[in-house]
RNA sequence: GCGGGUGUCGCCAAGCGGUCAAGGCCCCGGAUUGUGGUUCCGGUAUACGUGGGUUCGAUUCCCAUCAUCCGCCCCA
């Protein structure tokens, strides 16, 4: 009708760095992963949380860690009224608050719980990584049993499987307790003393402050460092201790009856601080830099130090975004029937007709000629076309018309639903 | 926070100092005011991210800035 450029390039706001405007057929994919990801949880009993996007930033200090750069530097932090608050970082710590405030130390064990949405991190953007991005979650609540580790790792590995994800690799790893880590640091920091000097400085800094870190280092000279066979056998058995091997060894044992492929991984430590026992991630090399779809492990100790009872738990949170990028094409969503007219209501009525019975319907309102609705229900690839104007509602029938055969007949409403009734139900 | 690439219509994309703003897709209108997907015709950028500079002259060269992409760090 009006043609308005609207040329005023200067007073257009942008979306700030980092976002992304999810639309179109992406949005589509979006709902379709997302749903998938309901059913595969949902299906094993577990039922979505939903938390503030914004918490205390005391949460995420205390609960991600306070020596964790995501608490560091990439926390979106603000104040009201004197409160200090983050829109959250990642999922575990408002979900952990949650389990905590509503007493759920108190409901059946174990608590099974997902979430999704979107979290934040003022990060430069690359592949893979956005300042808002969404995050798909599961946290386990309450048994320390090697089964709520397999079963947790197992919802992940069927959901992709189900997506067909590429070129995956399930990472695990044991970093045992609390006290198996004292052990480690005292005794990795006693093994590799004679060589600190050939560290980088990042590994020398973290040799005094966290010595776990180190692992992941991707220094080519300290990766040597810590491949030879002495730090590697203690990596694998020397400090955890009895207890958490045989969980690792059991956890291992199932993930090998169900024919999970994965890899022992003994660098693998993860960034942040609350993880115990089992780690995992699982990688695709389809990803460029940022490899990791989903992350996750153990964290036995978490709930207490927020405060609960003291509850073990396990989970882990996959990136939609990085999701997205592995999925293939999905099937074109079909729309069953177009509805032509000139006559409002009676379309309305036919389209609702066939909704109740499951069909996707489209009725047309631009008011245009037959022929400019045809070519809008050609567009669409709709499988059909319903004609219906004067004509049709003086003798009550309608026209209905197979777009791709172009084979077109007079029936009724009535005629057609018993027909169609059959083949699909909502 | 650091390093590199890119920036021409909604999308893809030519032009790389002198009537220069091609082309394709999409969109809109018409041929076709009750029947589409093919075809044909027509329409849509006061202008080349923004601001400076060099030049007689810049979309084409330089600087800055913003955005975006890729990498480092780290993570999903």
């Amino acid at each position: 009708m009006n043609s308005t450029p609207a040329k005023v390039r200067k007073d257009i706001i942008q979306r700030p760095k980092g976002t992304q405007d999810i639309c179109g057929e992406d949005v589509e994919r979006w709902e379709y992963v997302e749903s998938l990801c309901r059913l595969q949880l949902q299906s094993a009993g577990y039922q979505e949380i939903r938390t503030p996007i914004f918490e205390a930033t005391e949460l995420f200090e205390r609960g991600v860690g306070e020596g964790t750069d995501i608490v560091n530097k990439e926390m979106y932090t603000f104040e009201k009224s004197d409160r200090r608050l983050s829109l959250r970082p990642e999922g575990t710590a408002g979900v952990v608050r949650a389990f905590v405030e509503q007493g759920m130390g108190r409901w059946p064990k174990p608590v099974k719980l997902y979430y999704l949405g979107p979290m934040f991190r003022y990060e430069r953007p690359q592949a893979g990584r956005q300042r808002q991005f969404h995050q798909f979650g599961v946290e386990l609540f309450g048994l320390d049993t090697p089964a709520a580790d397999a079963e947790v790792i197992l919802m992940a590995m069927r959901m992709f499987e189900k997506l067909a994800l590429p070129n995956l690799s399930l990472q695990i790893n044991n970093i045992g307790t609390v006290e198996c880590r004292e052990r480690f640091k005292t005794g990795f920091k006693a093994l590799l003393a004679p060589q600190l000097t050939q560290l980088c400085a990042d590994c020398q800094t973290r040799y005094q402050t966290n010595p776990l870190r180190m692992l992941d280092c991707k220094q080519d000279s300290c990766k040597a460092i810590y491949a030879q066979p002495t730090v590697k056998a203690f990596l694998e058995t020397d400090f955890t201790s009895e207890d958490c091997q045989a969980h690792f060894a059991e956890l291992v044992r199932i993930l090998d009856a169900l024919k999970v492929p994965y890899q022992r991984n003994p660098y693998l430590v993860r960034g942040l601080d609350y993880y115990t026992k089992t780690v995992f991630e699982i990688t695709s090399t389809n990803l460029g830099a940022q490899n990791a779809v989903c992350g996750g492990g153990r964290y036995n100790r978490l709930v207490e130090d927020l405060g609960g009872p003291e509850t073990p738990a396990v989970g882990w949170a996959l990136g939609m975004e990085r999701l997205l990028t592995l999925v293939g094409d999905l099937p074109k969503r079909t729309l069953d029937f177009y509805i032509v007219h000139d006559q409002p209501a009676e379309a309305f009525q036919v389209a609702e007709a066939l909704r109740a019975s499951g069909y996707h319907v489209e009725v047309d309102l631009s008011g245009k000629g037959f022929g400019k609705q045809f070519e809008r229900a050609a567009k669409l690839n709709a499988r059909q076309a319903i004609t219906i104007g004067e004509a049709e509602v003086q003798n009550g029938t309608i026209r209905v018309k197979h777009l791709h055969s172009g084979e077109q007949q007079a029936t009724t409403l009535t005629d057609l639903l018993s027909q169609l009734a059959p083949a699909k139900q909502p």
